[in-house]
DNA sequence: AATACATAGTCTATATCTTGAAAAAAGTCA
DNA sequence: TGACTTTTTTCAAGATATAGACTATGTATT
């Protein structure tokens, strides 16, 4: 019940330190007098704190800008290269490991091929500690600025020291992914949901940019949801919020291979909607065959629109969304040949008012975008606390 | 994306001041010493700001309390009497006025019953007119002691300086309350909807006490919910989630009141329960009728226990709450008779991580306590920008 | 009764912080 | 060159929280 909290002086600074950085990360090039508009900063206090970060180099010039008749500006930008982060994409098919700058560019890039159904949790840590390795020696990014490593997993991460997983599709049953990739690389981690991690992406440099209230729907093989309340990532009480994929939309209805009956995930998950088309694939085959069942016409796509109107309904009645990002290979898929389709059934099962102010859009950064999204949450607390000072970091996992 | 915000020193003083004034709100009687322990804050600055408070007026001392061997400690609570609230509930049968000392102590109550379809919006607002001007009265509280108006109305509440409403069932669309209330009273104004009041109500002083995520879901001849994340009512962009209600939990199901079909509420609303029932009912026999169903060993009732049950495994799997808080008289009295079987039948609907980590409760403050969480609006204002200086207040409808 | 001890609460000196105003810097224009 | 414009920096002033010294107010012991 008791929310804000602010102790010391000091903390201001912190936290107009933050502000600033943000401010100038997402508004790009930008000069000081600027600044003071965004941040709400006085121009003595953008001043002084930026040149604090000058002399840090965490920001740097950016060339100049003519004032009708005055003093020029001069822009200020991040440095792109203070630091590096890493996103990690464990999927059931791969384990990616890309590095990037500040910028979001990619430098480097390693990828390990998963055979089906063999998830061994050494398997894959192995691999993303040896994709690690492999992308700061391509890199020759000297480890020293490397902030930080995100890892997006499938399942319900609980967040703490040790990142306990729990992933059915992998038979994961409470891994501490944390502690045994801690074992094995000196970076600070950040482990999350795969699905979350690619809604931060969304919502970053995609489909979801200037929203404060957006919804990120995941439609793969499986089917998940990120849920952006307020800007942040909704995470509930221990971040498996979200598991839009497993809410029933049909007493005893399907089987799920969650185990129970009528989950929206048995309806339109890929895997589920072949099934029900009479369609028989294996993992490489099922985006080909997927794509031929969208536009052949059948009343299976058909239902499984009505449905996923309805679950997105559910999403908008629930959360009254802005925007609605419609993601994920299968999403995609069936966004682009039948996005006023699914608008309609969602209209039709939704409340007006809500519906009303919320747009359904597509996703912009195609289904490869979890490790960037991982790699977000290293930039994202990189901005939060850049503490000047001290170099040496707490290692929690967060 | 711009998250955190924060300026000048005076704003951290006055987010101490709100941080040391909640804490001592929520404790009870506390020491200054033990409110360094609360609040985080030095000994210092606990006894600095309790100053100013005490010097304003708004708290005051309660006693001493021995402390083994030492100097006594000097028991600090909020002046209840420093200000006061006004709590009130527009329901489909009547409106109710409260008016609470800062205990929430009530003072005063003024009730009108509206007759059944009868809501229109000039009688309504005349009733509240009329019963802010009835508890002022007889409380005998100055008018200059009154904090502001709460009010919880059915329906969707866009906020802003309008506060229009939207409500099926009153027959209400775009009814700007705030501006129709606003020229009838000085009080600063507080409109929400009701089932939030009383979600607020229940997280206060009820079922929801201590959780910082939990759901309180309101069965009564409707059906809403109000969500708690990270300790505050949860809104989305406009105001309207929570509409639980209204989620689709059969594609193509029964016809709800709303006009859609397969809603949650054409199933377990106690309305919709009765006619699947066959029972035919006015508003008067309702709860009575539905009191007895539920006793009766109805195979309705096992149906409408399945679909409460999926409801509550599909918040479960969205919200990852801590807590599910079962409410309204409806809700009330299946959960009395049936909680083991409506855990079971939501055990069965959700994955096995998120609901082993929820608790499922009823709620304790009974049906009635729309005006309480209304006032809670006004108190919660007051606990967080209490500027001791300016008395005049900004007349902002929030 | 006097003294020692323990705990609670206040006061003071200090280090920070943001800000407004004034000053400086870096251009354009005539 | 000098007047003017706009951006950025500098500086003094006002405000804040903290640590640690100090005061207040009890009980226990001699």
């Amino acid at each position: 019940m008791v929310r804000p909290e602010r102790r010391t002086v000091r903390d201001l600074r912190r936290g107009n330190r933050a502000v600033l950085l943000r401010a100038l990360y997402f508004a790009g090039p930008t000069s000081r007098h600027e600044l003071t508009a965004l941040t709400g900063l006085s121009a003595a206090t953008v001043s002084n704190v930026t040149g604090d970060l000058l002399a840090d180099d965490i920001i740097v010039e950016a060339g100049l800008v003519d004032s009708d008749g005055g003093r020029p500006r001069v822009l200020l930008r991040v440095n792109p290269t203070y630091g590096f982060a890493i996103g990690v994409d464990v999927g059931e098919t791969h384990v990616r490991v890309e590095l990037f700058d500040l910028d979001m560019n990619e430098l480097a890039k390693s990828e390990f091929a998963l055979r089906p159904g063999a998830h061994d949790v050494d398997v894959v840590v192995r691999h993303v500690l040896s994709g690690i390795d492999a992308v700061v020696a391509d890199s020759g990014v000297p480890p020293s600025k490397v902030l930080g490593v995100g890892v997006g997993v499938p399942g319900i991460v609980e967040r703490g020291p040790e990142a306990m997983i729990h992933a059915q599709t992998f038979g994961w049953h409470s891994v501490p992914l944390g502690s045994l990739l801690r074992a094995g690389t000196p970076f600070p981690l950040h482990i999350d949901n795969g699905a979350k991690t690619m809604g931060q992406a969304e919502m970053w440099f995609g489909a979801g940019r200037g929203s404060r209230h957006a919804v990120i729907a995941l439609i793969g093989s499986g089917v998940g949801a990120s849920i952006i309340a307020d800007g942040v990532t909704y995470r509930g009480a221990n971040s498996s919020a979200g598991e839009w994929g497993h809410t029933k939309i049909a007493i005893g209805g399907r089987g799920c291979r969650c185990g129970g009956r009528g989950c929206l995930e048995a309806y339109i998950g890929a895997e589920a909607v072949l099934e029900r088309a009479g369609i028989d694939v294996d993992t490489s085959t099922e985006q080909a065959a997927f794509a031929e069942l969208v536009t052949s016409g059948s009343p299976v796509i058909d239902e499984t629109v009505e449905y996923l109107g309805a679950g997105l309904a559910n999403l908008i009645n629930l959360f009254n969304p802005e925007r609605i990002v419609v993601g994920g290979w299968a999403g995609l898929l069936l966004g682009q040949h039948l996005l006023t389709t699914i608008k309609q059934r969602a209209a039709e099962n939704c409340l007006t008012q809500p519906y009303s102010t919320a747009s359904i859009v597509l996703g912009r950064l195609g289904p490869d975008a979890v490790a960037l999204g991982a790699a977000t949450l290293v930039v994202d607390e990189f901005l939060l606390s850049t503490t000047s000072s001290s170099v040496s970091r707490e290692p929690a996992v967060s």
